[in-house]
RNA sequence: GGGCGAUUAGCUCAGCGGUAGAGCGCCUGCCUUACAAGCAGGAUGUCCCUGGUUCGAACCCUGGAUCGCCCA
């Protein structure tokens, strides 16, 4: 084995390994149980980010915990085809080609989005695998296959039959830049500096009673003055009230539109007159529903101002903005401008402002769903980790509007919906009788049976919003709609879904309402809602922002494993986001690299047993086996029961998602216990090669034992978070064949018969003890190879003990020439009253060598460490001179505090005596 | 306007009622045959401010500041 670990090749070995046995294709039959994943499907664009990354590092690390928790999993893969993403890029690509889409057609831009999916898709689907992610291949699913395909078309259908999905026109988020519906949840507001524009409405029938020639409004949208059908004022309001009922005329086109009183009217804002506009504004959509209004459209699908703008006809709406603002100017209708701050509706794909357009669409009505998903949140399902998501969740469930999920793209699944155009001549109006229907040969036999036999028909042109088929993708993914499948029967519903807070209304919730309508139950009982990766500079990774962190980079520069490690050992128990740092020049992070030397640590620590292990080749088929409690040595003992706490708790860790916290637990253990202290105990019993030796052998060979022992439990422990390096070192260790896995073997069993405090705050005292002759021996700048005696003097039995029982270890890991362990009665050399000495707690450490060092460092330090227990001793005392702290407090803390005391007095006493020895 | 989160060592973050922790960075000394991607030793905090509850507050409660996010 070479001294450093070389990740890439060792990665790429294991990934093809796991993939060619099928190592994660679960049968149904299989014993155990079940457990299953959906993965969320990455959209077929461009490549896999940080976020991904991140996602997977979680999602695999829970799998494959619960697969060597002897489950039978299922973590099932696929990808999605991202309709509006995927057809801007095409667009895009057409433009730059100076080719239309009409030119194309819809077949051929069809087919050229194929071409896209199966390149793009195939390239993340080659990232993922490089994530080390332990799914089932086999069973990778694209939204747009034909079984996924047909769930959609079923849930369109059953959704029309229960009345749960309309037609209707509505005023809708339309993004002009890709000339389709927007959902609610596709916009994002945005703080603009904008302005507010005041201007002068006539009345109509010329200066009222009291002199009014006119009315004031205030708006950021001068250009849909075109479209006003009415002004608004509050009913309250006293300087306008009279004028309700009449009539003012609008700009540029002369319509005489009315003045209206609605309290939805802010008087405080702008001049208290609002211009109404139901046709371009939501609210003003909801004020002229209240008024029966009429609807005046006055832009296009473009955004481009349509032939009722009358003048303006054929400008941009940002153009006309301007014309209609200086031709008020012309007219002295202009009062003011107003700079002013506020939030505009953009397209969160498009990156434009949306503009609300009325428009014929299909719309799914939401209550009913989402009203049997707030029962089953009442008990629980599904549990959010942490649970205050659930809330964001319930939130959203309890307010929540129809869903417009028609989009006028060719990417995606089309609405199986198909107008009996015959009816309105051979055109599809608003009028136009549709029917829903899983083919056009069902749909044309009902047609024929209402219409007559000379019907013909039109499929509707546009597909569902990407989410509607997400929404199915728990289910879909396992068959449904035809549920009679040993997959569904066995993993249906899934365990836990993991994604980002980011997706909860988008993904989480339309998969809990569509699941909830379509299969009865919630479709997962956990969900681990995980936060964002951010950069550097804690802003979140974005493609416009250009921040992103390659995962790929950095997986080239230190391995997958330690990529996953970082990630995951970042996360906290409450889901925050997670700080990613990176030197953008090197290419860099201190982070992923802190990961990789723990990596590499592990691997020199497998060597250093492969190494040992020599001549004793058997231990290696037998590491599982129990070991004899009767033939070990304390440091033994310590380390068995060191590591059978970490099994405990990793489990629990695991289990309750608080995935950070057994990364954390589980690198302490390694680097610490394991490689600081266990490796380091035992090499003085490894170095013994006298075979002439009997029990000097034995001794080895135990050590041996335990010592592959550790190691074994430990890399199966860490393999979740590590799955490679742990996979090849366990190989190396077991002599496992190559058919056999890590990845498939059993979680350790846990013998609680190690457990043993009292053993494990010894060897604290031992380690303490260790330290500081280290300390002093730094301090006198001794050689490593310089070997003195070492005195260690107390009163304590229990630390006297702990110290000669670990005698020789002591001796090994302080190079001390000979070990004393004393009493402050016994009688001891003169000498040592001028030696190096130091004290912890209640025990006196002394290296009895003359005048080797300066001895004031010696002193400076004692004396601070006299201060500190000295200050210890006012507060423990004040504390327990305080009657109400020994009255109220619990027992426990007062003697502890009594305890503490006593140790801080001796702590005192004996570096008192030492100066006074030492001046 | 409503809600959520954050504020702890130079940096990134744990801790959430009983004397402040880790990793990275920093300082000192070591190439001690597992590992220099390492070993040993060391230094480093008004735990954002403010009152209050408590025997005791980084932790619970008032109020506030700053930053970030979500919903309207």
């Amino acid at each position: 084995m070479p001294k450093t670990y070389d990740p890439v090749g060792t990665e790429n070995r294991w990934q093809r390994a796991w993939d060619q046995s099928g190592a994660f294709h679960p049968d149904p039959r299989s014993p155990g149980e079940s457990f299953s994943v959906v993965i969320p499907p990455p959209n077929v664009t461009g490549k896999l980010h940080m976020g991904h990354a991140f996602n997977t590092a979680l999602i695999d690390t829970i799998v494959r915990f619960q697969r060597l928790q002897g489950k039978n999993v299922l973590c099932l893969p696929g990808t999605d085809h991202a309709s509006i993403a995927v057809q801007t890029i095409l667009e895009k690509q057409l433009k730059s080609e100076n080719i239309s889409l009409e030119e194309l057609g819809r077949e051929a831009f069809l087919e050229k989005a194929w071409a896209w999916k199966d390149e793009s898709g195939g390239r993340i689907v080659d990232q993922l695998r490089r994530l080390g992610y332990s799914v089932d291949w086999k069973r990778e699913r694209f939204t747009l296959d034909d079984q996924l395909s047909k769930a959609v078309t079923e849930a369109f259908v059953r959704l029309h039959q229960q009345g749960l999905i309309y037609r209707g026109e509505y005023l809708v988020n339309w993004c002009p830049a890709s000339c389709s519906a927007v959902s609610d949840l596709e916009v994002e507001m945005k703080e603009v500096d904008g302005s507010l524009w005041h201007f002068r409405y006539p009345l109509a029938a010329g200066p009222s009673a009291d002199g009014t020639t006119h009315l004031e409004v205030a708006t950021t949208r001068p250009e849909t003055l075109l479209g006003d059908v009415a002004v608004a004022v509050n009913p309250i309001d006293q300087r306008y009230i009279h004028l309700v009922g009449q009539k003012i005329t609008l700009p540029f086109v002369g319509r005489e539109i009315p003045i209206i009183a609605d309290d939805h009217v802010d008087p405080e804002f702008g001049t208290g007159c609002v211009k109404v506009t139901p046709a371009h504004d939501p609210n003003d959509f909801a004020i002229g529903q209240r008024h029966s209004l009429p609807q005046i459209t006055v832009m296009d699908k473009h955004g481009k101002m349509n032939s009722l703008a009358g003048p303006f006809k054929g400008l941009d709406r940002y153009d006309a903005r301007e014309a209609v603002v200086k031709a008020l100017k012309e007219q002295e209708l202009l009062v003011k401008v107003e700079s002013h701050r506020h939030s505009i509706p953009y397209s969160q794909r498009g990156k434009v402002p949306v503009e609300p357009l009325l428009s014929t669409q299909w719309f799914v009505r939401m209550e009913p769903m989402a009203s049997r998903c707030r029962s089953h949140l009442v008990k629980g399902e599904p549990h959010f980790f942490p649970n205050r998501w659930s809330k964001v969740y319930l939130d959203w469930l309890t307010d929540i509007r129809d869903w417009c999920i028609s989009r006028q793209l060719w990417w995606g699944h089309r609405i199986p919906a198909w107008f009996v155009v015959s009816e309105t001549e051979g055109k599809v109006t608003n009028n136009t009788p549709y029917l829903v229907a899983h083919t056009e040969k069902e749909a044309l036999q009902q047609a024929k049976e209402k219409y007559g036999d000379s019907v013909y028909l039109e499929q509707d042109q546009d597909v569902l919003d990407t989410w509607f088929s997400s929404g199915l993708w728990p289910f879909s993914t396992l068959g449904w709609p035809d549920i009679e499948n040993p997959d569904f029967d066995r993993w249906y519903p899934t365990s836990t879904l993991i994604t980002g807070f980011d997706i909860i209304f988008f993904w989480v919730a339309r998969m809990t309402m569509m699941a909830g309508a379509f299969t009865g139950k919630m479709p997962f009982s956990d969900v681990y809602i995980h936060g964002l990766v951010r950069d550097e500079q804690n802003r979140k990774m974005s493609k416009s922002a250009g921040n992103g962190i390659d995962p790929i980079v950095l997986i080239d520069r230190y391995g997958t494993d330690a990529l996953r490690f970082a990630l995951v050992r970042e996360v906290a128990g409450a889901g925050q986001d997670i700080r990613l740092d990176y030197d953008r020049d090197k290419h860099t992070s201190a982070t992923v690299e802190a990961s990789r030397n723990f990596a590499n640590k592990l691997w020199n620590a497998t060597r250093f047993v492969l190494m040992n292990i020599q001549g004793f080749e058997e231990i290696k088929s037998d590491i599982s086996n129990k070991i004899d409690p009767s033939d070990l040595e304390l440091s033994d003992k310590w380390i068995l029961s060191r590591l059978t706490r970490v099994n405990q708790e990793s489990v629990s860790k695991y289990k309750d998602y608080a995935l950070g916290e057994a990364a954390k637990g589980l690198y302490e253990f390694a680097w610490n216990d394991f490689c600081d202290w266990y490796l380091e105990l035992i090499k003085r019993r490894l170095q013994q090669n006298d075979t002439s030796s009997v029990s000097k052998i034995t001794d080895k060979k135990i050590a041996l034992q335990v010592l592959a022992k550790v190691m074994h439990d430990l890399l199966i422990m860490l393999h979740p978070l590590m799955p490679h390096l742990t996979e090849e070192l366990w190989h190396g260790l077991t002599g496992a064949s190559e058919k056999q896995f890590l990845a498939l073997e059993s979680w350790p069993d846990s013998d609680i018969a190690f457990l043993d405090d009292s053993l494990e705050s010894s060897f604290a005292e031992v380690f303490d003890a260790i330290r500081v002759v280290r300390n002093l021996r730094a301090v006198a700048g001794l050689k490593p190879s310089q070997a003195v005696p070492v005195r260690f003097i107390t009163a304590n039995q229990s630390i006297s003990n702990a110290l000669q029982n670990s005698r020789f270890d002591i001796q090994s890991l302080t190079r001390a020439s000979s070990i004393e362990i004393l009493n402050p009665t016994d009688v001891y050399e003169e000498k040592d009253f001028k030696s190096l000495a130091a004290v912890t707690g209640q025990l006196e450490v002394i290296l009895p060598i003359e005048g080797l060092v300066d001895l004031t460092d010696l002193c400076s330090r004692l004396e601070k460490d006299l201060v500190k227990a000295e200050q210890e001793i006012k507060t423990l005392s004040s504390r327990l001179a305080n009657p109400n702290f020994s009255k109220k407090a619990p027992p426990k803390v007062v003697s502890e505090c009594q305890r503490k005391l006593s140790e801080a007095t001796i702590q005192a006493d004996l570096s008192r005596k030492r100066l006074i020895d030492l001046s």
